[in-house]
DNA sequence: CCTCCCCACTAGCACGTGCAAGCGGTCGTG
DNA sequence: CACGACCGCTTGCACGTGCTAGTGGGGAGG
């Protein structure tokens, strides 16, 4: 029943349609409680609201409601967003279902872009990654109150988002495939050197509580044949498995070897980090850490609802499960 | 100057404690034209607004306005999106010298969640790729009348983006290296078979103005072994060189070739398209096309413009340049 | 001295919504 | 018959902003 290029239908247009107020409208619109309106008004109202092809303007909603009932998630410009996209669409979902949306924006270096924090002002912010102070007090300067940021990096107790299970189960892999001294390899990216840091500290952790020897970690790239090096350094510390900080840190260390002549998993084994698709397709194929992101999108949504209302929510807590998925690289 | 859980610092409070009305206040803060401001007002109204903070109502702002200044930039769910940012990051710069804000989201299928045009309702919504008739059906629906949908798959004329160039190079990169009977690499992904369509079009226009015989096209996936079969059909034909949709067929390919026994390139060489990071990593490495995110990013923020402000803009065209980046799988 | 103009600023409306307070009518009760 | 209770609805305000119309006052010109 609209027109293209009508003007925008509002609630007072459904009333005068109808003969009615615009707050009896606005009542059956809404559910509001402690109001009596007839049910042959109310049905008057939805059908003539559906009809006219009524929405609510969200601005004005905001605007009288005094919040946006937004949520924006900060994805770190990591490569891993392949899929962080089943994380998101499960929050959204979550979130939806309070009357909350969600939006999520990538992570800019500081000072290129505006951040979205300053134009959208959303009720909560979440981060996967932490924030800087400078980030921090701009999003407070901004009026947001509601931060919660992502596992910090090393020895910090509380991860709340309950990822620190991976580095464990790569260890543990390696460890029942026999492997006793490891590597680990790291990255040189500097966006990331927290979660590298989060991840290392986690499978040293791991490793210690196994009784297994130190970890020997090694930067794999940055520098021109980073990786050569490291493989060449493990060899000497008759180290024969490695864990990888993520997918591609493992398909690095597995091209080195191979182009050094070893054998993978024959001289050296690799387990990575996040099962990116690609692991698959290597040769050998690479064993990784499946994450359930599904999972991890309902806690975080059940996070940001907390934050949001103030209530505590019926989320148990983390039941972002993780997983061993074995393949070649490790002798599967 | 803010106290932390203030309430929200209003142009009305800027305005109340220089003891001037709040018209002044706005007139200065937005430059309105065709008002007299004596300069020392001016210069007290700013000074008081930095101190107190002051940050405008986006809500409010929308209200009055009636837009929202709200560019939405749907990306497709593919395992794309890892320099899908640089794009973003680029296009949210050029609309915000213009006002306008950016926000992604990545397209989950129609049903799961709410989708975010209905929730922001923003001015204009851009598509990497094009639209279902039922989703333009819904954004109009919720008022939406500026929709630039991504290129339509294979034999449309104009493709707004102009990303066809990927193909034709692909085409003549393996043709100056000697190929002449050349295959394609389709994958069976619904999510992408637009793009596989368009992208497969263009190279066989490639390979028709070249002289080339017709492109042998297979898919490399779905069917386990998929791409082994399409391996030796490609020998049978004496196909010796392979254009691969994207980095992930090209590595699918390369991976059935060699466990075939064949060598890459020297028996089958192998190009992919989008210049994944990982193609560096891979043994041997795969040659790509690299596309210019950035120079897509600021023309698409130029279209968004034009579409939600009605006068073209002074963006000449399309100079999204794309690139050969030839590594060992085609023989560099 | 009166008039007119222009400067610098103010009063107030509109945007669309959510909701507190109020108001007329009817019904039940004493 | 009077009175209160209650139902069903309306009046009207507030949210914060952008901007049009208007207003007081001072200086210039006649």
């Amino acid at each position: 029943m609209r027109v293209g290029a009508g003007k925008r239908v509002t609630a007072a247009d459904v009333a005068r349609s109808l003969g009615l107020s615009r707050a009896t409208v606005g009542f059956v619109l809404n559910g509001t409680t402690g109001q009596r309106i007839s049910e042959a008004t109310r049905d008057r109202v939805l059908a003539e609201a559906a009809r006219l092809g009524y929405r609510p303007h969200k601005a004005a909603q905001a605007l009288r409601r005094g919040s946006s009932r937004l949520v924006l998630l900060v994805i770190p410009d990591w490569p891993v967003d392949f899929s962080v996209s089943k994380c998101v669409e499960e929050a959204s979902h979550t979130l939806e279902e309070a009357g909350y949306s969600l939006v999520t924006q990538t992570h800019h270096p500081v000072g290129t872009a505006r951040p979205l924090w300053e134009l959208l002002d959303p009720e909560v912010v979440v981060g996967f990654a932490p924030f800087t102070p400078e980030e921090v007090a701009a999003m407070q300067g901004c009026g947001i109150t509601k931060i919660i940021p992502g596992p910090e990096p090393s020895p910090s107790p509380p991860d709340p988002l309950g990822l620190d299970d991976g580095p464990r189960l790569q260890v543990e892999h390696l460890h029942t495939r026999g492997h006793q001294r490891l590597g680990f390899a790291a990255t040189t990216d500097a966006r990331v050197s927290g979660l590298v840091a989060s991840r290392l500290g986690a499978a040293r952790e791991a490793a210690a509580s196994l009784g297994l020897p130190p970890l020997v970690v090694r930067p794999v790239d940055g520098a021109p044949d980073a990786a050569g090096q490291a493989v060449q350094d493990w060899l000497h510390a008759n180290v024969t498995g490695v864990v990888a900080y993520n997918d591609d840190s493992a398909a690095t260390v597995i091209g080195a070897a191979l182009r050094g002549g070893l054998g993978v998993p024959a001289d050296l084994a690799v387990i990575g980090h996040d099962d990116n698709p690609y692991t698959a397709l290597f040769v050998p194929s690479i064993s990784s850490i499946r994450i359930d992101y599904a999972g991890l999108g309902r806690h975080l949504a059940a996070l940001a609802l907390r934050a949001a209302t103030g209530r505590p929510l019926l989320d148990g807590g983390v039941d972002a499960a993780t997983a061993v998925v074995a393949r070649e690289s490790t002798g599967a």
